[in-house]
DNA sequence: AACTCGCCGTTGCTTTTGCAACACCTAAGT
DNA sequence: ACTTAGGTGTTGCAAAAGCAACGGCGAGTT
């Protein structure tokens, strides 16, 4: 299950962009680091669990989830290589996760005890363009969920979904894309239903609006 | 309309916590930082607009909304004072922001050029604290918003009102608490219609759910 | 090959909820 | 005192969308 690190795998990953090999040897020698594998359906971590560790997924997807009592899923975010998570440990507010972590296909996670890396003033270079590097992570993780609110606060499933779709077409630059969901996992991420999503997508697909095949889509006009 | 800032005032503020008057001076004596005053229903940022400082709530509430081409409001978050906004021009994604921030009621708003402090090596104390803090309050933010998602993705009016309830209640630590909008402004937070969420408030208090005078609400059981 | 399991599309039904219109109230300004 | 403007509750109606059930399909397993 746990894994030997190699710094290799690290180089192109946002929380140590512009770092070379040496500099992120140099941080993670302080620090006791950890990847560990999940199988896909694996739960990452669980709401309500004690976070200790910053993690990273290095590769895989990882999404964020919430369910209610009844089983109901709702997936807040989609979480791919290179995306840092559990952020939440490193605020004040709560010391415990208040949504979980599930692996949607199999996955490793670089665990990184980040707190002790915040406390311990340095002013090497590595130390510096890390906490720039940290404060882009959350600036931008921030972004994400605005952005992921802009899709729920539509009125409508129509709405929602078009303003799924120009999501995708904007971060793809193209009017033609691929959504990395399922149906089943795109209703759980827009809350809807999911047949109330295939009709709605018929509908949009008959009149002109879209065009779709699995899960390619495009946004005609 | 620009206004000489005292420091006095920013000692409270979750951005300087930890640092003594002298500290914050010494951060403050290397940038430009500046404090509006905006008058209520004053749009302090536009969607769209270029930001380039972080901008931290002096006195006063501030709304960060989405509106739609139709004039349809959308309350995304309620900020108080200390509370930091725009600060996802300190991540890599926007150099603009995808929101307006609005203000709620008369307010002040300093407004800190926080790239500079960022990029600036420093071991000094005062750094590492301001570090720590920011890299706290982007989490805390973040957090926030999870949140907020919870309370979205509930499929029913009812579902969306009660965890906006319960949210308050365990802010308030009391089962009894004033919420901070008007009945408009609550439904444009919980993205519903207005009329819809008096009638669902009164279904609820008819069945003994909640109870409820004006903004003081209090949950049944 | 038979079977299971999970995903997908379809459809009928029922509930929810958005929408529009209206009347009332309060506060602020003239 | 009058007017205006914005917030609030109410209600009828129509559209939207959740729910449940079913059948088909494809992948993986025995």
């Amino acid at each position: 299950m746990d894994v030997r690190i190699s710094v290799q795998n690290l180089t192109g990953m946002p929380l140590f962009e512009g770092l070379d090999t040496e500099e992120i040897g140099e941080v993670l020698s302080r620090v006791n680091v950890l990847v560990k594998r999940f199988r896909k359906s694996d739960y990452i971590l669980l709401a309500g669990d004690c976070v200790d560790n910053l993690c990273i997924v290095i590769n895989g997807t990882v999404q964020m989830i919430k369910e209610d009592i009844w089983g109901d899923k709702s997936i807040i975010a989609n979480l791919g290589s290179g995306s840092v998570f559990a952020e939440s440990y490193l605020g004040r507010r709560h010391d415990r996760s208040i949504v979980s972590y599930f692996a949607a296909s199999d996955s490793e996670v670089l665990m990184l005890p980040f707190g002790r890396i915040l406390e311990t003033p340095s002013n090497s270079k590595a130390h510096t363009k890390l906490m720039c590097n940290i404060v882009s992570i959350l600036a931008d993780n921030n972004s994400k969920l605005i952005e992921k609110t802009e899709i729920l606060c539509k009125k409508t499933l129509r709405g929602k979904i078009y303003a799924y779709l120009e999501q995708e077409a904007a971060n793809a630059g193209a009017k033609r894309f691929i959504i990395p969901f399922s149906r089943t996992d795109l209703a759980n991420y827009l809350d809807a239903d999911r047949s109330a999503l295939t009709r709605e997508l018929a509908r949009m697909r008959d009149e002109g609006m879209i065009a779709f095949e699995k899960n390619t889509f495009e946004i005609l006009d």
